[in-house]
DNA sequence: CTGAAAGCGCTTACAG
DNA sequence: CTGAAAGCGCTTACAG
């Protein structure tokens, strides 16, 4: 039973004073100066009466609505959307913006639904965050030169949207040169068998970290799917090697798994006998393997923070970020070490 | 650059008529003829417009923002929420709501923020999902009670607010009664040590199959924490006894992951050797698994689609399910079939 | 220091 | 069949 929603003003009248007062003092209105004695008392008034302004009629007068959209592919299908959501709403509660949320299809070339973004438009949004993770480049839809607009996990093939991407080279090359300050020389990577982004930056990220340690990868690179069966068939691969790794690092935690497999069926202990490092920090699999999967972490929810705050500078006329957006900000990708590590055996 | 905004007027203006008329033609309000000449007038100057009316004009006018609002509790840390929301957006698309998403501390006591939600009520929301998936029953935030509101994932203590579960124990028992009819006499169980609706569910429909087939469970129950490694441990319990099960339903596809590691290291094979079933069909989990592993899968999709057309029914006066609202409505939880189930050795 | 009034872009009785 | 006008709940020049 909602009783009767008391308005500005019910507020006014109730301090005995004009709604364009209340108004002013409520929004702490600069250059406006009120006694302290009448903000006092509207501020009292509006206490008691539980006065909430109403966000909508707000944003009509001042045509701004306070939501951020949220356009983001398949959510369902990638596990990552969910800490993006979850950086992003976080972040924008800070500004007290909501988040609304738009699923796309998942496709090669990004479609997004012209109608779904309408609604968003229809809504008087006041910026649009478009997350994809599987694209280099993306031609964004037109709507998106409309208002502010920002890239998560592609940068725009035009150059004028801000976009982020996690650092794949950095962090493969991080994890590469913990193995070899453990000891190791001979370190096998599964590479994926797809040309993404993603495989791109973690195959040079490895390159860049064995070649600064003068260690040879002749080799030591084999392809395979990205999924359990191809780090299985790859580790296989890599263990029948004259002289094997000692090593293996792992295109994604779910090629790790499969590497787990490869490594037990030939009686190996990992980091015994074998150390395995991963990428992705994929709940739950690093933590439900044994022992648990030393990985690298992408920075969803960071990237979604960065997607809110860009936003709200350009809200705020700042334009910075716009004038680099021929690059895309690389967030890094932090190592997460757990247990399956261990210097080489002697 | 976006344009001049075009507004109602404009339209009115571009047609020579009232925006009254524009109004009444765009929304086909009923009761209100209007000389097919003068409508498609309407339509013409509309759509050379590019006309969209602004929806929170429309809102603060209608007393109606066309915005639902979701609650959930650590999105990130549930792999769950992903699909919820999915749903949930997808049904919202249909009836022309937008998806509004706030984020909630997980713990045993589910709190919410209050100023969270004030946000929401704020924005003048026209119905509430609160989305926890850990409890049996909860104690709605007051806030609940002043707009149409439904749970996902427990029941309202005080039966008033409709709530949607997964039918936990048919999914047990139609996963149990199928390792029956492939044949198995002997099917072990390993339960989850914690006391949450899901545990008891399963257990229950587990106990159901068994006895509706006139099969033993003594000494086939053994409980581990519900990760790989409780799994791990209550499998070699079960493979350890005097007349260990050929068949055995984990509790999760966690327990599931720890079990092949249990079997391999028995050198037994699944499912030739062993038959396994998991419960959850969390990705990437049972097809990581070697061989890919038959499920059961939860209704996340269907709980959120389920949630937003209940308050659909809600907005429309249709308080059916409110009535019903004391017992939670249950859905089903369909049955994945993969790989790791085959008739018990001869 | 305070308030009357216009206006954001719609919808909706009401009148003609 | 069509339109003038009020009003949803705010903010913001502008005046005093």
């Amino acid at each position: 039973m909602p009783r009767k929603k008391v308005g500005i003003r019910d507020v006014a009248e109730h301090a005995g004073v004009s709604v364009t007062t209340v108004s002013h003092v409520l929004n702490e209105t600069p250059h406006t100066r009120t006694s302290e004695e009448t903000a006092t008392r509207v501020r009292a008034a509006a206490e008691e009466l539980g006065y909430r302004p109403n966000r909508l009629a707000r944003g009509l007068r001042t045509q701004t609505s306070g939501m951020v959209g949220l356009l983001t592919e398949e959510i369902a299908t990638t596990p990552y959307a969910g800490r993006i959501i979850l950086g992003a709403q976080e972040r924008a509660s800070d500004d007290n913006l909501t988040l609304a949320i738009i699923n796309t299809q998942l496709s090669a070339r990004p479609i997004v639904d012209p109608a779904q973004v309408q609604a968003f438009l229809d809504r008087q949004i006041d910026g649009i965050i478009y997350a994809t993770v599987f694209h280099d480049v993306v031609v964004a839809p037109p709507t998106l030169h409309t208002l502010p607009a920002v890239l998560i996990g592609a940068k725009d093939r035009d150059g004028v949207i801000p976009s982020v991407v996690p650092d794949e080279r950095a962090g493969a090359a991080s994890v590469v040169r913990m193995l070899v300050q453990t000891g190791h020389t001979r370190i096998g990577f599964t590479d994926a068998a797809e040309d993404v982004p993603a495989t791109r930056g973690r195959l040079i990220g490895y390159g860049e970290a064995m070649a600064e340690a003068g260690l040879p990868t002749d080799g030591l690179v084999v392809a395979g799917t990205s999924d359990a069966a191809g780090g299985y068939e790859a580790t296989r691969a890599l263990l029948a090697m004259k002289e094997p790794p000692t090593a293996v690092f792992c295109y994604d935690d779910r090629m790790a798994m499969g590497a787990y497999r490869a490594v037990a069926e030939r009686g190996l202990r990992i980091p015994e006998d074998l150390s395995i490092v991963g990428f992705d920090d994929q709940a739950p699999i690093p933590t439900s393997l044994f022992p648990a999967l030393t990985t690298v972490a992408l920075p969803h929810y960071e990237m979604g923070e960065w997607a809110v705050s860009t936003l709200v500078d350009l809200f705020n006329g700042d334009d910075a970020s716009r004038r680099r957006a021929a690059e895309p900000v690389r967030l890094t990708c932090p190592l997460v070490v757990r247990d399956s590590v261990a210097p080489p055996r002697a």
